[in-house]
This record gives C-alpha cells, sequence and structure tokens, in this order.
DNA sequence: TCGCTAATGTACGAACTAGTACGTTAGCTA
DNA sequence: TAGCTAACGTACTAGTTCGTACATTAGCGA
C-alpha cells in the first residue's frame, strides 16, 4: 500500500497540462460513450480522473465542449487510420474489398466510437455543427473510394452506378449496425453479431455483398 | 380561445384510463425519442400531457417502466407491420426486393422508433432484456425470409451460403444507418441521405444490392 | 532567487429531477 | 341514491448535478 511506485512528489501535486487534459479526455470518452450525453456525470469523470472536476471546466469549458472535444479526437482516430490506407496497387475489386475489410476492423476495434456517434445523432449532430475541427475533416476514405470507383467503372469491372458518399454510406451502415445495434439484435433474434466465431463470416459477408453489387449484370432498359 | 371544442365538463376532469394511458405513451415516445433516456423528462412529458406527473407513476411505475413500455408498443408497431406482409406469391427475387422495400418505407415512416432502438443499444438493451412482452415477440419478417430463402436456395436462383436473420441483419443494417446516423453523415460528408428526392435512388440500390448478393456468381474453390 | 502565472484543489450553491404523501372526485354498481 | 374505488390533482422532498467563487502552489523566466 504505502508507495513505492510514485516519484518524490512534495505534496502530490504534479502539473502536467497536457496529460491531465488528454486524460480528462480519455475518461470522459469512456463516460460519454458507457452512459450517453445525458448519462454521463461530470462528476463521475472527475472522479476517475487524477485530478479533480474544475479542471474540466478549466481546459474544456462544460460538459457540451467536453463532449465536442471527445468527439473531435475520436473522428480524429479514424482520419488517422483511413490515412494509412494503402490500397491503390491493388485491382478495383481486391482495393474495394480491402477497403471495406479495413472499415470493419476499425469498427469492430473501436466500439466506444460507434457509441459515440450514436449518441451524436440523438442529439442532431449538433456538435458537429458546432465544432470548427470537424466540420473541414474531410474523409481520406472517401478520396480512396472514389479513385477505385474511377478505375473500376472505366474498365468496365463495375456496373453499378454509384458514387464514393453512397459506397462508403453502404459499407458503413453494415459494420456500424453490427456494432451499435449488436445489444437490441441480440436479445430479439438470439444472435450475437460481434461474436468471434462469426467474425470472418461477417467480414466475407460485407465484401462478397459490396463486390456483388458492385459487378452484378444489369438489366438495360 | 375561449373554448368552443371542449365538451360539457363540470370541473375539466375527465377519466379514461386507456386513453390517458395511450397519451402519456405517445408524448413519451416522442420525448424519448427527442432527448435520449437521460435526456427525457418526466416533469416535461407530463406536462406535454393533459393529465400530470401522478399519472406516470400511477400508470407505469417509473421513468423506467414508461421507456419500457415505449418499446414493447414502438416493437409491436412493426410487428404488425411486418405481420401484413404478402410476398409469397412472388418469385423469390420479387419477393426479397418487395419485402427489402417494406422495410426500407417503414423505417423512413418510424424515425422515432429507430432512435429509441439506438437508446436502447445505448444502454445495452437493457430495458428489452427486463420485459417479458419483447423477449418472445419474435419476428413474422424472419420466418417471412426463411421461406423466401429456401425457395431461391432450392431453385438455384440464390447462390449465397446466408440464413434469414444475417439476410435480416443485412437489410436492416441499411435502412437503419440511413434514419438513425442522417444527422452525422450529413454534417461530415454533405449528403442527406433521407432527401425525398434521392429516396428512390437508396431504395432502388438497397434492392439491387441484396438481390446481387443472393444471386452472385461464386468462385468455387 | 524572486515573483508571476499557469495549473490545481476545496468547498459550496442554485437549479433541477425523480419520486411520493396526501387529498379529491367521477361515475359505476348495488 | 348511497357509497365505493379507480382515476386523478397538488404540493412537496430528498438527492443529485452542473457549475463557480475562492484559495493555493509548482515551477519557469528575469
Amino acid at each position: 500500500m504505502t508507495s513505492v511506485e510514485e516519484p518524490a512528489r512534495p505534496n502530490g501535486r504534479i502539473r502536467d497540462a497536457a496529460r491531465t487534459r488528454a486524460e480528462i479526455l480519455d475518461v470522459a470518452t469512456h463516460e460519454f460513450a458507457r452512459a450517453g450525453y445525458d448519462g454521463a456525470r461530470v462528476d463521475e469523470i472527475a472522479a476517475s480522473t487524477r485530478t479533480t472536476k474544475r479542471m474540466i471546466y478549466y481546459y474544456f469549458g462544460g460538459k457540451e465542449q467536453l463532449f465536442t472535444a471527445v468527439l473531435e479526437r475520436a473522428y480524429g482516430v479514424i482520419r488517422e487510420a483511413e490515412q494509412s490506407l494503402d490500397v491503390e496497387h491493388l485491382d478495383p475489386v481486391a482495393a474495394i474489398r480491402r477497403l471495406a475489410e479495413l472499415t470493419f476492423d476499425h469498427h469492430e476495434q473501436h466500439p466506444d466510437f460507434i457509441r459515440l456517434v450514436s449518441i451524436e445523432n440523438i442529439h442532431g449532430a449538433e456538435h458537429i455543427a458546432a465544432s470548427e475541427k470537424l466540420g473541414k475533416i474531410g474523409s481520406p476514405a472517401l478520396d480512396v473510394i472514389r479513385r477505385i470507383l474511377e478505375s473500376g467503372q472505366k474498365s468496365g469491372l463495375f456496373t453499378a452506378d454509384v458514387d464514393a458518399v453512397d459506397l462508403h454510406a453502404m459499407i458503413s451502415s453494415y459494420c456500424f449496425f453490427r456494432v451499435a445495434n449488436r445489444h437490441t439484435f441480440g436479445a430479439l433474434f438470439g444472435r450475437d453479431l460481434v461474436a468471434p466465431a462469426r467474425r470472418e463470416h461477417y467480414r466475407t459477408m460485407l465484401g462478397d455483398m459490396v463486390i456483388a453489387y458492385l459487378t452484378a449484370e444489369r438489366a438495360t432498359d
């Protein structure tokens, strides 16, 4: 019990603005994702921190701005992941499948992010609207899709008449639903959509679906 | 302003248990869907009602049970809609497309329901678990899908190796995402997924996607 | 090393919020 | 028509929750 790990601090007080800010963000992310915006308690967030509630208001201004900051960081993470996307060397079919699988993986690995997005939608995306960063964050994935799609459509491989945004929506919806709605779906239909044993099955299914859609022979009426 | 519509009531007090209960449920549905479980205020719900807060506790017992009752009724509505599903006379391809379109329409027409499901997922589907009704509500849609799928697979028309639950998840995810995530998606990508002008486009896209997936030629490796 | 300020802690309050104690009455039934 | 009870209303409370006023200090720069 008596500390050994602790660095020699005169009073237990350490000053590290960046660390304190980051720690608040970490804890707040979990708490907001766990309980929703209104369900989250700033006292609770503060208590799970090395510091006090005062610091939340000092660094972020209030609960609302804290949530916005949480969102900004969470979106920043996917943006980074998307930027490391490297599929342009593949043929269009393989590239799209790979992109879909990366989206699938990212959703699965970041359930907190999915919950935050659900929560933000309940609140009409008002925090995104209020954020300067999030408005112009863009989407590297969208650019990648655009290029793959163009290449595939030009070569005649892709017959579907979709643009990048709609295809992105299609892929996202599948990945998002699986994580976001796993509780109600599981409770109602008795199937765990995120069971590890079914993971590969659903990952393949997504790729099959998207490729089938893009390459299907269409009636020329 | 001075009432003319009002029926002659001695004191403004009318007794109608069923009506009062139903009105509370209506208002609560809106309020919960609007603000989330924790964001909703039972005082607010009561105020939007002809009656008082006391009645909410009289009829439902508490906020938690009220939310459960709201969910039960909302799920009851889709269940009814699904029961009127009549596609068995169509060939498998047309039947699946019709089913997908009905799902699409239902999601679009009941945004409050979609929000309630999102909210319930944030809370780990604990209210569904606590409800006796919801556990065994079943899904007529699932039975329909099962039959269509069997028929299509037997005839060799459908090549995909899916079961009804997974196909239902696929269709639902598309329909759900479009409505549930329209705010963040719109804010981030500048595209309104529920714009009336794009409605037909997305409806067709869903059918194309599902049919393409089910009927695609698959590598036999 | 001295002082200044960014960073931190404590204690508190005003407003809100779920829930309840208690009282009232409409309208059915015997 | 008398009385009983389901249905309803009022007023209140205990506990919570966001936010802040005020006090303190670590540690950097002059």
